[in-house]
DNA sequence: ATGGTTGCAAACAATTTGCACCAAA
DNA sequence: TTTGGTGCAAATTGTTTGCAACCAT
């Protein structure tokens, strides 16, 4: 086991998460990776180590245990595993994402849990921005 | 034609797609309705009247038109005609969606922009809210 | 006639499940 | 040892497409 395995079998014992080679390899994949990746592609990536159910079940998993993050885009997920909290800027003409570290200022939810009357607790958010990059927009 | 369905007509008009009146009941289904709905359950609602194949192509135009909104939520898109740009609060537990009107501060896509280096302007924004509503986080 | 629109059924893509075998604690 | 995890293949779910018929120009 490399480092980053390591690491990842760590993690996951103290999330309560049997630490199978089959889990430890898709942390590690998803470590691996800056970008959000779809099942498909991590499914791709680890062909012949995992199957597509074990990575499907393994997913579902993480997300659970908020090891890894789901953003929903075009009908299909990707998956991160969260460093830092950060939100995505998606290219609406050719699907490129970059991440911003902008961060939902506090107040923008503390007002949101005055004005509620069915939620007394927020525990996550969900922020994307949506635009055209420069390459799209300059060959259009 | 109802009130309703002469007002989803003449929005139809003025975005330049053809006012049938399958399109028109789709519409006025949509506007019908508080709560941001899935493509299943206004098939289920429009059976006898609409197709399947029709919800989706119709769903699919509109969202082009920005007549609708498309959310993105739990492996399923859900869809709304948006009266006023907002956003939701989620229950993780149930699903209860919850309409939110406050707005993100300018000044976040603004700070975003400026540190961006492949994006030069955003169209939009997505932003979601997940919580416990408090009939849940009741009885639990 | 013409060109967009619909319904139907079949196709497709993404994800989930049943079950017999296997392995980490 | 035993409880949970895995691979395989089939099933399900959500959505899209091909095509012939249709309707309003």
């Amino acid at each position: 086991m490399n480092k980053r395995e390591e690491a990842a079998a760590a993690h996951l014992r103290t999330k309560g998460i049997r630490a199978t080679p089959q889990r430890i390899a898709l942390l590690a994949r998803l470590r691996s990776q800056r970008a959000p990746q779809n099942a498909e592609a991590i499914v791709r990536a680890l062909r012949g180590v995992l199957d597509q159910a074990t990575v499907y079940r393994g997913l579902q998993e993480f997300e659970k245990a908020r090891i890894v993050r789901r953003v929903q885009l075009r009908g299909s997920s990707l998956y991160e595993a969260p460093g830092t909290h950060h939100h995505h800027l998606i290219c609406r003409s050719c699907g490129a994402i970059e991440d911003v570290d902008v961060c939902l200022p506090n107040a923008v939810s503390e007002k949101l849990l005055a004005k509620s009357k069915r939620f007394s607790s927020i525990e996550d958010d969900a922020l994307e921005f949506f635009g055209i990059c420069k390459v799209c927009s300059a060959h259009s």
